[in-house]
DNA sequence: ATCTTATTGACAATGATTTCCATCTTCATT
DNA sequence: AATGAAGATGGAAATCATTGTCAATAAGAT
C-alpha cells in the first residue's frame, strides 16, 4: 500500500472520506499510479500499471475509479483527439503545478507548458468572472490547448 | 443545390477546387447544412439533416466529409465531453466569427461566447508565439473552453 | 461523349467505454 | 474482534461512435 513506507496516510486520504467514498485497495491503487506517472496515461495503460502491482484489478473497476476521480476534483480528464480519454492528477505534494498542453497532430506527443501561465491564469479569472455574471455559469474548470506540428512532426 | 436561388456559386466552390477535391452532392449537401445550423450538430445529427432533403446520403460519407472538412480547416472539430465530436462551420459569410465555448457539464448546453474574445485572442497570439518559438511547435489551432453549470443545472 | 480516378454507400469490423449482476469489501456498529 | 448493510468489484456481454472494405457510381479533364 502506498504508504508503508511513509509517516502517514496519503493526502488523499482525507479528500477520500470527507466526500463519504470508502478507501479501498483499487483506489488507492489507481491513485498511487497516478501520482507516479509523469505521462497522460489512458484508462487502459493506467489499468496495465496497476495490474503490475494489484493484479487482481479490472478495467471496469479502473474506468469506474476515474470517473469518480474526476467528480472529485482530483483528477482531469482530456480528450487529446486520439480517440481516448486521457488522465492526470489536478494537485499534490507531486503536481507538476497548473498547467496546458501543446497537442502535435503529427505524432500525438503531448508537451505541457507552463510559460505565460501566470497571463493566461489572469485572464482566465477575468474572463470566468464576467462569464460567469453574464451567462449565469458556475464554471468549475477550463481548458485550453493548443494543436499544431512538433518538430519532429513538421 | 445550395447556390440555386442565389447569383453565383456559394463561397467554398473555390476551396474545393483550389484544394483538389472534388465538389460532390454529398459535400455541397453537408456543408450547406453546417452554414444553416447555429447549435454544434455530431455526425449522426448531420447526418440526419443531410438525410431530409438527400436521401442518399451515407452515414459513412458524412464522416469522411467530416475528416475532410476539418483537414481543409473549413470546420472544427469539437470534443464537449459526450462521448460523440460535434463540428462548427469555421468561417463563412454567415458565420457569428471567432468564439469560445462554455459547456454545462449538467444537462450538455453550449453557450458560444465572444465577450472578451479580443483579450483571449491578444494573449493566444502572444502565447502562441512565444511557445512556438520555445518548442519549435508550429501551431495550427487553439481550444479554450470552460466547463461548470449553467443556471438550469446549479 | 469518353475515360480516369476520386468518391460513395452498405455492411462489417473495431475499439473505447458502459451495463449487468452475483460476489466480495469496507467500515460503522456492536 | 465479530457483524451486517451498503458500497465496490470484476468478468463477460452490450453499446455505440467511428473506421475499414469493396464493388458500384459520378466528377470533371480531355
Amino acid at each position: 500500500m502506498p504508504w508503508r513506507d511513509d509517516t502517514g496516510p496519503p493526502w488523499w486520504h482525507g479528500k477520500f472520506r470527507g466526500c463519504g467514498y470508502r478507501l479501498t485497495v483499487s483506489r488507492q491503487a489507481i491513485l498511487d499510479v497516478l501520482s507516479k506517472i509523469t505521462e497522460h496515461p489512458s484508462a487502459e495503460e493506467i489499468y496495465l500499471e496497476v495490474h503490475k502491482v494489484y493484479p487482481a484489478i479490472g478495467l471496469t473497476t479502473v474506468y469506474r475509479t476515474l470517473e469518480l476521480l474526476v467528480q472529485a476534483g482530483l483528477i482531469f480528464k482530456f480528450d487529446f483527439g486520439d480517440g481516448r480519454a486521457r488522465y492526470e492528477l489536478s494537485e499534490g505534494p507531486k503536481s507538476i503545478g497548473h498547467h496546458h498542453h501543446l497537442v502535435c497532430i503529427g505524432c500525438g506527443r503531448i508537451i505541457d507548458y507552463t510559460d505565460f501561465i501566470d497571463e493566461e491564469i489572469e485572464l482566465l479569472r477575468k474572463t470566468k468572472k464576467g462569464l460567469s455574471k453574464k451567462y449565469n455559469f458556475k464554471i468549475t474548470n477550463h481548458l485550453i490547448q493548443f494543436h499544431g506540428l512538433c518538430g519532429k512532426c513538421q
